[in-house]
DNA sequence: ATAATATAATTAGTTTGACTAACTAACTAG
DNA sequence: CTAGTTAGTTAGTCAAACTAATTATATTAT
């Protein structure tokens, strides 16, 4: 990997990511909640409540596509919305007790597919993983 | 990041996965042709002919859904599908000129929208990111 | 040799998450 | 006060994933 040229890291990034998720797909069906619905969650849990456009912009989706998550997530009663105290047209949505639960739950089912397969890395290689994790996200980060 | 511990890279991970894909959906949007698509025709030029059986394996989806995909794929001229001499329940599916060639051009719009950002990343930095890659597929290989 | 089983691919039908467009309600400037 | 903007929802469409069922061919066992 003389170069690094950028092509080549886009199209490798590209296919990883692509790889990853599907493998992971399968632990998070049987949490019974999908990827998108988990990760809104753990936006909610870890920032705090949030508007539905803030949610999706944090989300990089359409605020009509969150709308249809979060109403989900408010079906399952994961998430709880409440009226803007200031503005009116505005949602407070925030994740109740059972969808933090339900989330961590997540997590560790994630974590039981992930672990044996995590667990051959070195801890160097773990590491450098966290490490482009965080480079992912400011990459993927709007300008 | 002292600890590197195995759920929080795996949270990480896969959170900055799922970033990733949203953000260049809109360069492959723009190619014609979808991610998974794109993925498939990659596999194809870069490992050459392959049974549907086989592809659908490489890309961790059932047969049913790789059997559609090359469907649409052959409905774009993008690959061509000929039966397998020695099984004539299989398939030799390849890569034509013109899917190669489209998916060179997809690695560019999508080179387009990263290299931006992968510009202000150091050279450190993209060697992180392509070996994280190459590890993410050892992490996402089955078993 | 034939019957049973397994494999390759397809088709039908469902679900989910994404989008755009069109809408209502509410806030904000001029 | 009327214009325009912003917040959220709803309707309708699409792609990609799944399972289950079907057809055709191969393989294995009796």
């Amino acid at each position: 990997m003389a170069r690094s040229d950028s092509l080549e890291v886009a199209t490798a990034l590209h296919r990883a990511a692509i790889r990853l998720l599907r493998a992971v797909r399968v632990a998070d069906d049987e949490a019974g909640v999908s990827a998108p619905k988990l990760s809104a969650l753990s936006v909610l849990t870890f920032g705090g409540p949030s508007s539905l456009t803030a949610l999706a912009r944090a989300e990089q989706v359409t605020a009509a596509t969150m709308s249809k998550l979060v109403s989900d997530l408010e079906g399952d009663a994961l998430v709880a919305k409440r009226a803007d105290r200031d503005d009116k047209r505005g949602l407070r949505i925030e994740v109740t007790a059972k969808g933090r639960a339900l989330m961590e739950e997540g997590r560790k089912r994630r974590l039981a597919l992930l672990n044996t397969r995590l667990a051959k890395l070195t801890r160097e290689e773990r590491a450098q993983l966290a490490a482009a994790a965080a480079l992912m996200m400011r990459v993927s980060e709007a300008e």
